[in-house]
Parts: structure tokens; sequence; C-alpha cells
DNA sequence: ATTGTTGCAAAGTGTTTGCACAAAC
DNA sequence: GTTTGTGCAAACACTTTGCAACAAT
């Protein structure tokens, strides 16, 4: 866990460099969310995110959450997916560490899992179709193992 | 296309006993639905299904669609999926007939594809991991060939 | 001084719920 | 006659927008 900072703080290290690159000022709630995405492992919904920071004292408004985590996006740093539970979830994008999510129908939570034949095979069809593949998002539904 | 009718009747016609074995009553508004939803051949969002009953003159409630789409989702004859774009969609499970969706990130047009090793990763992931795995939802995004 | 950033409240969009009436059994 | 299905309107949850105050350049 400990030799993991040095990575994740990388991502908010470019981040910061990317934002300042495309002509943005610095600002402190915007800081704030980056700092925290940049901690978390897994996908946050906004309404995580503002409970967090709130609880660390750091308290961003609603909306400037939204459009801060709309602006990482179109960065391409943030990905935005939507695993089927009625509300979007937000993560960095770090190119190391591509992965996809199993979702549980019953408890919700979400669990990371990667896969190479699983990226290849996206891979494949992408280069078959006529589409200009940006992304992709894979979700798992099931049940967890405590809920099975 | 003609020919396509009667697999497609198939299906409302399983969706049908499938009520039936359920318990469920006979209603107007959910025959309805199921025929229309038996028709289309990719997923619509219950504002189509609302505009398109309209349509034929066959109007729906807004809740009753709503209703219904979840009893027959709860029954597994119906797939709901998220792609990304703030509102779910919604298709017959035909088993024969399995697909996912590439979705244009500029018009929001869904175009289906369907891939035999996606599928197997897909499968060897679901023995790999500790989750009961029930489904999968698989989307690409990008640019379609006509806003490339 | 200018212009981007932020927070609040209000509005917007897709979905769900409460309730009364109609339809199926 | 009892129970389920349906439609309307209201409520709801998540997200976006308008606007005034604030902070960075």
């Amino acid at each position: 866990m400990a030799e993991a900072n040095s990575k994740e703080s990388q991502w908010a290290t470019a981040t910061t460099e990317r934002l300042a690159e495309a002509g943005f000022r610095r600002g402190g709630a915007r800081a704030a969310v980056v700092a925290l995405l940049d901690e978390q492992s897994c996908a946050l919904s906004a309404y995580e995110i503002e409970a967090l920071l709130a609880a660390r004292e750091r308290a961003v408004g609603r909306a400037s959450i939204y459009r801060i985590l709309e602006q990482l996006d179109h960065l391409g740093v943030l990905s935005k997916v939507e695993l089927g539970q009625g509300q979007a979830r937000y993560e960095p994008i770090r190119p190391d560490h591509h992965h996809h999510h199993l979702v549980c129908d019953s408890c919700e939570a979400v669990i990371a899992f990667d896969d190479a034949p699983l990226e290849r095979a996206v891979e494949s069809i992408s280069k078959r179709v006529d589409f200009a593949v940006e992304g992709h998002e894979i979700v798992l539904h099931g049940l967890c193992a405590d809920c099975r």
C-alpha cells in the first residue's frame, strides 16, 4: 500500500500539469478533488466525492464537483463509468492500470478486475468494425462473494 | 426482414407465457409494450417506447412503461442496458442473438455487434473470479462512420 | 483589471411512487 | 367481489445551469 503512493501521486502531478498546460488557473476546489481522486483506488460517485471532501473539512460545492469532473474527463485524465446503478462513477486514468468492474446486484459493491485476453478481444474488434473506437467499458454483474 | 418475423414473435409468445406462469394477468398496456419491443431489433429507451406507442395509437402511461419494463427485466426476458447516455435502454433477450453495443460519442448512434472471442473471454473471467456472474455488458464508444 | 473559479439555489432530465379508477379473474 | 393493472400527477435522485461573489493571473 505504502509503495503505491509514489505511483498514485504521479496521477495528481500529471493532472495538475495538464490543467496548467490547458490554460486553467489553480483552484482550491479542483486541487482538493484531484487529490481525493488520486488517493482512492476504485471509482467514486459524485456524492461520495462530496461526502469525503466534507469529512476532511475541505467541502466543495456539488456543482463545482460536477464541473471539475467534466473538465478532467474532457482532458482525458478521468474515466466516467456508468455501472447501471443510476449514477456515474469516476476514476483516474492510469495508463498502466486499466481495469473493468464487477457489480453486485444485491449490495451494489464494485470490484475491479483486469484481463489481458479480454483487452485483446476488444482491440481485435476495434480493428474490424467501421467505427473509430476510442474507449470501452465492460461490466459484469451478479452476486458478490458475501451476497451469494 | 419478413422472415425475421417468425423468430421475433417467438419472443413475444414466450414472454406472454412466462408472464402467465408467473401469475400476472393479461393487460393491454403490457401487451402493447411486449409487441413493440418484439418488433424493434435494437435497444429502445423508455421515452422512445412511449413515443412509438403513442404514434401507433396505443398510448401507454409513462409510469406503466417503467413498471412493465421492470417486470420484464425481473422475469429475465428483457435486458436493461446503460450505454453512458444518461438513460437506460431495453431490449428483448433472445438466447441466440446475444450482442453488445458501439455508441457514437458525437451523434449518440447505437450499433450492435457480436464477437465470439469476446464472449469466451468473459466466460473465462466468470469462472476465475470469486463472484457469481449473471450477466455482462460491453460498450465500445468512439465515432461512427458518419461522424468520423 | 480581467478572466477563470466557486458556491448557492433553481431548473432540468430520467425514473419512481401514491392513489384512484378500470380491467381481469 | 377481490385483486391486479393502468394512468395521472406528484415526488424523487442525479446532474446541469444561472448568477453573484471570489480568487488567480
